[in-house]
DNA sequence: TCACACTGGTGCAACGTTTTACTAATTCAT
DNA sequence: ATGAATTAGTAAAACGTTGCACCAGTGTGA
């Protein structure tokens, strides 16, 4: 691979000059000299190496995504969406898979930190950020996808996500409304920031309305293989098989997410229950998979796409220095409800 | 952030004493004077500067991965075991997104030859590698997912893939044992080398069977919006409903993908019919959510974690020069039928 | 005692950019 | 005609590693 040297003496000029034309830097430089560089270029087939480039600037214009998992579509989408973000800013995006395990999660930031990366986004909505304090105070500049950073904001320099507990109010109340007295909720290990608040907002909604929701109503499956972002579905599966084999089985059921949700299909129809004369089932995020379920979800869903436009352009504006003091540093989206046919009144709680 | 020189002033030793500790280089060292290194180290709080490393070196431990859309599971599944197999080996993974555009993949492939990766693996499944062949030149090792690099040895280095034809030739061979006759395929354009291999092997078994496959039972979408990998499922919907709408409508369909099979399934539901009743689908893949849906669809399984071990396994023996003049360049894996609940002897056939 | 081999390191020149300070050549104002 | 200002471009020192070539001691055999 040629060099810049190698260029300047097909040009006639020198490696500065070059660096120049690279670097837009061509205010004051004759059209023709310019040319001539250009030609030489192409002639060539140049292109500057990153690795000398970055070395001496310090500056990448990658930021870094970690994901739990990108097999499932929720977060290919925000993958998708943050790239598509990013390119318009002129920034590529190296996305990695941490599996929610705070060790892989800090193995990748500081990778990424080693690489001359100074900007990632976190979508693993952990309870704390304490595992990358270090890196923070390293200059690691951290933004929070699905999480609010109060209580780090030290750590987290700015986050975007659902207004959670709404979100499961909402969710919870749409249930309410239709007469549900038995709600169940079917999850992954409450280790997540973003479960916890949907949980809190559900109790809430559920208490306003006078109604119990006793701890064994609450499904926790997958602690052993992992935070079960990749084993969603089957997760969901297995959880509604047991709620609805209870003496008092749940006449509706809130799934942490849609991946959940539609796990809880293929539970609930293994029973011979009926999703939704039988059973109303509710999930979170809105995967395009969700409309195309039979019966299509009712879900909470996650703007995705505004999302990642806020975030990205928040770090962004971190990383090149430009947030000025006090700006504010957590973006709160609203959840929206999407009602399709996973739900319907009541009708056998009565029975119970 | 501490140099290299920091850590050698520290401990009392040179730079290249530290740097041999750091490479694992300690045959002839005192372990005292090892321990004095690793402790300096520790205390900084040391990281080797990777741009520095790899300006010297040229080297990279690190892999592209160019998929079509990590927004499809199926490339998020293989996103994942892809990360798997590489993170053993003590690599590590960049995915990119390039929506099967070869410009698109040309600029990721470009970039990435320049941050110094010396070895990509291309999901799409082009027909031709032309667009690359000067990056091949120039050094890249390019392996392809999902095609034979039958006709571009020169530039792909190694491959894995179905036997598309096979797998073709399978799925229609189910469906005509259950007495299907008017047999339809959806699909987004034929312009990747494995949809058009998936039809041929069609092809073949229907005409071994004597039955005709005309053009306009052949439904391709998507021209416009690209090569409609994000929207799948959504034209896999379209095109059923068009199919199904006609004087004589099909009574089974493959879809070229489960993405379009699960909107195959939303789309004949709008329409009234049911499936496996009415109508009879066949997807590939066997994404996670091909389980779930209901009905359960059969679906020609990629063996997803076995071919992601091999095409990561064979692209860094080139990588590294270890593969030997003559090794098998092509790995073909078996296409595998799953037969689950969306497929069913065919009922409506002679009413029509 | 000398030549030689080992042991346990060290010194320094790269790698390919960027960027600051500098200069040669030209134009301009007086 | 002279000094100042402008224009168009250059030289060279970093950036943080790596790895070859080298070297100062110490032990060994003749």
């Amino acid at each position: 691979m040629a060099g810049i040297h190698e260029v300047a003496r097909i040009a006639g000029v020198s490696a500065s000059t070059v660096s120049n034309v690279i670097n837009g830097r061509d205010e004051k430089m004759r059209p023709e000299t310019k040319r001539r560089v250009l030609d030489a270029i192409t002639q060539l087939n140049y292109s500057p190496n990153i690795a000398a480039r970055q070395l001496k600037s310090g500056q990448t214009s990658t930021i870094g995504l970690i994901v739990p998992s990108v097999a499932n579509p929720f977060w290919g989408s925000v993958a998708h969406h943050v790239e598509r973000v990013a390119l318009q800013h002129g920034y590529k995006v190296l996305i990695c898979n941490a599996e929610r395990d705070p060790v892989v999660e800090t193995r990748y930031a500081e990778t990424l930190l080693a690489s001359g990366i100074t900007g990632i986004i976190l979508g693993s909505s952990p309870l704390s950020f304490e595992h990358l304090r270090d890196l923070a105070d390293n200059g690691l500049h951290i933004a929070a996808f699905d999480r609010r950073n109060h209580g780090a904001e030290n750590v987290v320099a700015c986050s975007v996500s659902l207004d959670q507990e709404l979100a499961g109010m909402i969710a919870a109340q749409h249930l309410i409304g239709l007469g549900h007295k038995r709600i169940a909720v079917v999850s992954g290990p409450f280790k997540t920031n973003s479960r916890l608040g949907r949980l809190n907002g559900i109790r809430a909604a559920m208490g306003r309305a006078k109604l119990e929701l006793p701890d064994d109503m609450i499904w926790q499956g997958g602690d052993v293989i992992g935070f079960g972002d990749n084993e969603g579905a089957e997760l969901g599966r297995i959880g509604i098989r047991e709620l609805l084999s209870r003496d008092y089985p749940p006449t509706a059921i809130i799934a942490v997410n849609d991946m959940y949700a539609l796990g809880a299909y293929a539970g609930a129809r293994d029973l011979g229950f009926r999703v939704p004369e039988d059973l109303s089932i509710v999930g979170f995020d809105d995967i395009v998979l969700s409309e195309i379920a039979q019966p299509a979800l009712t879900t909470i869903r996650q703007p995705v796409p505004a999302m990642a436009d806020a975030i990205v352009r928040a770090l962004i504006r971190r990383m090149e220095g430009e947030a000025v003091e006090g700006e504010q540093a957590h973006i709160d989206v609203a959840p929206q409800l999407i009602v399709r046919g996973s739900t319907a009144s009541v009708h056998r709680a009565d029975r119970a």
